[in-house]
DNA sequence: CCCCAGGCTTTTC
DNA sequence: GAAAAGCATGGG
């Protein structure tokens, strides 16, 4: 067992960031109350915050993904973004009330997921409830997924790592169906996609250049069936690193209206109010961090004011 | 039986 | 082209 401390220049909320609706891994993020456990690329995790600037990291494996614990970690939580230059220095004066209910999630961090992993959970996430998108990525992992096991304090915990590409586009289309909310249709875009993914169709690793425009990144996400604007956004920030993607669902089109008075968001969301009230977005937040600064506004709107703390 | 839940797709004007 | 309806499913 390798153990790496981590500080922070910022403080870091653990429990915010896995419970903000990013990852939906929620039964395979096995939270113990005081540490966390979960597979992050393979290499099975042991997270324990002792401080809130300060965690430690166990792992059965000395390196991640190549690069060592502590160097990997940084990455993955994104400590390399400063939460003072998330937002516009101009933001407090604009929105004062805003601004303070925004502050206790300033330790809120967007991590890096696994694109492949985050493009089949968000497919999930479509006029359905956080609960039962949780439950869908929960069963496609402990049935679809390799099993994993790791020992902390005498205590053996079994982690279920994310289905590969070709598990999944192999998979029998009724099978997957209980999966999925009983959705055949889901099931299907889901099989394939993965089949695109398999087959070197879908280059996840081409589509991570930051040199790609967003634009044009969305548009080749939303090729497959079952991906719309949203869910491409989503993709991009969780799983690309694309932190200039503002993914707008019902709850950012609220907030849009109610905190920043935009008369767009009163209008039914549709492809063409989607694309206005992305620009929109870009004259209040710093274009290229739109979508981490959006992410603890969604966080802050879902928790402050619609009260939605059992998720 | 109603409406809603982190949308997407097809039809219609 | 863009707004409106349709779709698909479980839960309150």
């Amino acid at each position: 067992m390798y153990h790496q401390k981590i500080k922070t220049e910022n403080k870091i909320s653990i429990r915010d960031t896995l419970y903000s609706g990013q990852t939906f891994l929620w039964n395979n993020f096995y939270d113990h109350g005081n540490y966390y456990s979960t597979i992050i690329n393979s290499s099975p995790v042991i997270l324990n915050p002792v401080s809130e600037h300060e965690f430690d990291i166990y792992s059965d494996s000395e390196f991640v993904n190549g690069s060592n614990l502590h160097d990997f970690i940084h990455h993955y939580f994104t400590l390399d973004v400063d939460i003072n230059t998330i937002f516009p220095a101009c933001f407090s004066r604009l929105y004062p009330e805003l601004w303070q209910l925004l502050a206790k999630y300033f330790s809120l961090k967007i991590i890096r997921q696994d694109p492949f992993e985050t493009m089949i959970s968000f497919m999930c996430a479509q006029g359905i409830g956080m609960h039962l998108i949780r439950k869908q990525v929960s069963m496609l992992v402990q049935n679809y997924g390799e099993k994993r096991s790791v020992s902390f304090l005498g205590r053996e915990v079994i982690l279920h790592q994310f289905p590969s590409p070709e598990r999944l586009a192999s998979a029998d289309l009724i099978a997957l169906t209980r999966c999925t909310n009983n959705n055949r249709l889901r099931a299907n875009n889901i099989i394939k996609a993965s089949q695109r993914v398999a087959e070197g169709k879908i280059n996840l690793d081409y589509l991570c250049d930051r040199q790609l425009p967003l634009p044009e990144l969305r548009n080749m996400l939303c090729l497959n069936d079952g991906i719309g604007y949203k869910i491409a956004d989503c993709i991009a920030l969780f799983g690309l690193g694309r932190f200039d993607a503002f993914p707008i669902d019902t709850h950012v089109q609220q907030y849009l209206g109610k905190w920043f008075n935009s008369t767009t968001a009163l209008r039914s969301l549709s492809p063409r109010s989607y694309l206005a009230l992305d620009s929109e977005i870009r004259t209040i937040l710093y274009p290229d961090l739109a979508g981490y600064a959006g992410h603890i506004l969604f966080h802050c709107w879902r928790k402050e004011i619609k009260k939605l703390h059992s998720f």
